[in-house]
DNA sequence: TGTAATAGTGCACATTCATGCATATATATA
DNA sequence: TATATATATGCATGAATGTGCACTATTACA
């Protein structure tokens, strides 16, 4: 159970400069490509795999997706552990939900904190 | 106070398959870009707003803003009004709240329901 | 030690995309 | 009607990025 600690309202200024901390372009960026959520479905399908295997089910280079994953890991979306000569990815999902939950929170605090009334549509 | 009903635990192909189709790309795209967001925090701040009240704070060029608010509003970011010769922009706080929260209800599931023990990390 | 297997890196290429200028369109006003 | 205002569109340009090939680095195994 988890529990909120209720604390004070924050003013305008507070939320829109969290907003701007938190918003990270290059996570986002790493979520726009397709070939991506294509090696996300992949991992959730059949969780820890090495590159040679994720490469076996696409048409992309091994290089390529050496590199998707490698992006995928610098925004905290995946885990990956080195062992022998094959390099494991996992799902980071700690990091990678905390991340969407903390930017869709401020999101509704931004809208809801600080818009004047006429910010949103009904 | 919301409810949830209670539903019968999808499948790992359920799950996977809803993901692939709620997945949108360019929705992504639009969120990966910083000027976009600045946009969306000049929103978030002010209110309704036309072209050129929001272009006056940036660097850009009008049409480069009005490209941009025209993406905002092609995956559902933003509302567009159009009102004699001004075109006024307000945040669709529903549709954008909603997307969010329906991939991220997605993500929670497929990791819950979809993964081997060993899909993600700890 | 030599060879195979796995992954990372340098480089070139094609595509996408952000940008700004010039121009077109539409509407309000004199 | 003519002009000013607000926005959209066509086009060119430069930057970012996805891709594949060749090559390198590292480790396992015969």
């Amino acid at each position: 159970m988890i529990m909120k600690i209720q604390t004070r309202i924050k003013t305008r200024d507070e939320v829109l400069k969290e907003f701007s901390e938190v918003y990270d372009a290059k996570f986002f960026k790493t979520l726009a490509e397709p070939v991506r959520i294509q090696i996300l479905s992949y991992l959730m399908r059949n969780g820890r795999s090495d590159i040679g295997s994720i490469t076996e089910n696409m048409p992309q280079d091994r290089s390529v997706v050496s590199r998707h994953l490698n992006q995928m890991h610098a925004v905290g979306i995946l885990c990956c552990e080195k062992e022998t000569r094959h390099v494991y990815y996992t799902i980071n999902a700690q990091t990678f939900v905390d991340k969407l939950e903390r930017f869709l929170t401020l999101i509704k605090e931004s809208i809801s904190v600080c818009c004047p009334p006429d910010c949103c549509s009904k």
